[in-house]
DNA sequence: GTGGCCTAGTGGCTGAGCCACTTGACCGGT
DNA sequence: ACCGGTCAAGTGGCTCAGCCACTAGGCCAC
């Protein structure tokens, strides 16, 4: 019971930002990524040192609740910077990039098989896909069924059953990933821009174009979401 | 593959710092209750600034792996600086209800027969415990003590050896689903409001609202712990 | 348009320094 | 010999000022 001969702990000053920085959050209503006030902003604000404030920040980074991108500013990873369901998290985090490497050889060489043994009906169904994708995005939407159409589409075009059961088995996750890259500002329509790329050169027959159009989307995903994971809400 | 997914993710120093001080502790031989070497010195060996290794010393310090006392150096609270495998936790919360409803058995009896059979001095000793821990949390920290001394103060006026054996056995277990539960954002205020909840109605020799009292507590505590498992209860 | 360039903004990290707290040795009185 | 108070060194807590590296967005030349 060394725990009982312990002196009391005191707070430490990044413990009182984290608080403050956890209401913040809450009162001002962020959502997941949307940007924190910069490190300097938040030392001034909160009276202490951008040191301290920095320390707090390193907290939330290794809870994955938080991410610093150097230069670019620091952005909130999930509506809120409370730990609850700490453990699955992490397992998830863990896996993830391991899921988002397995999802860009699978539908690299998707696209590629799709390019080259795609027919004509199955060409129609992807084109349907971005059709609709781009007609959710029209009206507000941002345009997650559609994105699942598409890649779906695409799988069944490159008539490959065994390469189709391995994207099964990652399917949940994919879902789970698409619809946080999805609520990016802004992303909707570049992922739209994307899928036209892909389209076209599967269109066109070209499977190393198919290919590399393929790769750039699936890479732009996985930044997005890079380090990070939120549950699906 | 995975370099490809991530070309641009450097280490952060602080990450570069905790692989280090992991290595240290592993080869120096460190065990529970060691002595890390000063701040300074450490920044000086490893070649970075003081604040990088204080960041690395906090992340170490918000996994409870370390405990920096002001003035009086840091010191490991394991043998080690890893932190726990998943597997392992994964199987520790399997055992975990089980622990957790014995717990919930015996306290809320205690809590009965401190009502009952109390003295006078048992029921002040409790209200010191709860003194306390008003004070830990007022000055920051999360009351895990102040906590600890509360229910044992308890399982004392209840004047039951063999309950208080039983105690003992499950002690370990408690602690660590305390220390987990006080975690928790928020928690040590609402906990301190059950304890005084729990302390008046063994002061007003009210058996039956006193046991109901400890159950709500300690089903709190244990909503906490399974939240991973059981979404709804 | 498209691509390259530039600059402001922002995170990463450093080094020097002051303060607060702990520890232990030292010293004087009993 | 013992107790109690004092003091200095060691150490963590925190700040300040500043430089570097990277990002993003606007601007310009082509």
């Amino acid at each position: 019971m060394s725990e009982a001969l312990r002196p009391m702990v005191k707070s430490r000053l990044y413990e009182q930002v984290l608080e403050r920085l956890r209401a913040y959050v809450t009162e001002a209503g962020l959502k997941a990524g949307d940007k924190l006030p910069a490190e300097r902003d938040l030392a001034a604000s909160l009276g202490v040192s951008r040191a301290s404030v920095k320390q707090a920040i390193v907290v939330l980074e290794v809870q994955g609740l938080v991410e610093a991108r150097h230069g670019g500013g620091t952005y909130l990873v999930r509506d809120t910077l409370d730990v609850e369901p700490v453990e699955q998290l992490v397992e998830r985090r863990k896996r993830l990039p391991e899921v988002l490497e397995a999802r860009e050889a699978l539908e690299t060489k998707l696209a590629e098989l799709a390019a080259e043994r795609r027919t004509d009906a199955e060409l129609e169904d992807i084109r349907q896909a971005l059709d609709f994708m781009r007609d959710e995005i029209a009206e507000g939407a941002n345009g997650v069924e559609g994105d699942r159409r598409f890649h779906a589409a695409v799988t069944a075009a490159a008539h490959s059953s065994l390469l189709a059961d391995f994207m099964k088995t990652i399917a949940g996750q994919i879902t789970e990933s698409r619809t946080e890259s999805l609520r990016q500002p802004g992303r909707p329509s570049r992922s739209l821009a994307q899928h036209t790329a892909i389209c076209e050169a599967i269109a066109a027959g070209d499977p190393k174009k198919a290919a590399a159009a393929m790769r750039k989307h699936v890479r732009t995903v996985a930044k997005v979401r890079l380090l990070t994971w939120v549950p699906e809400d």
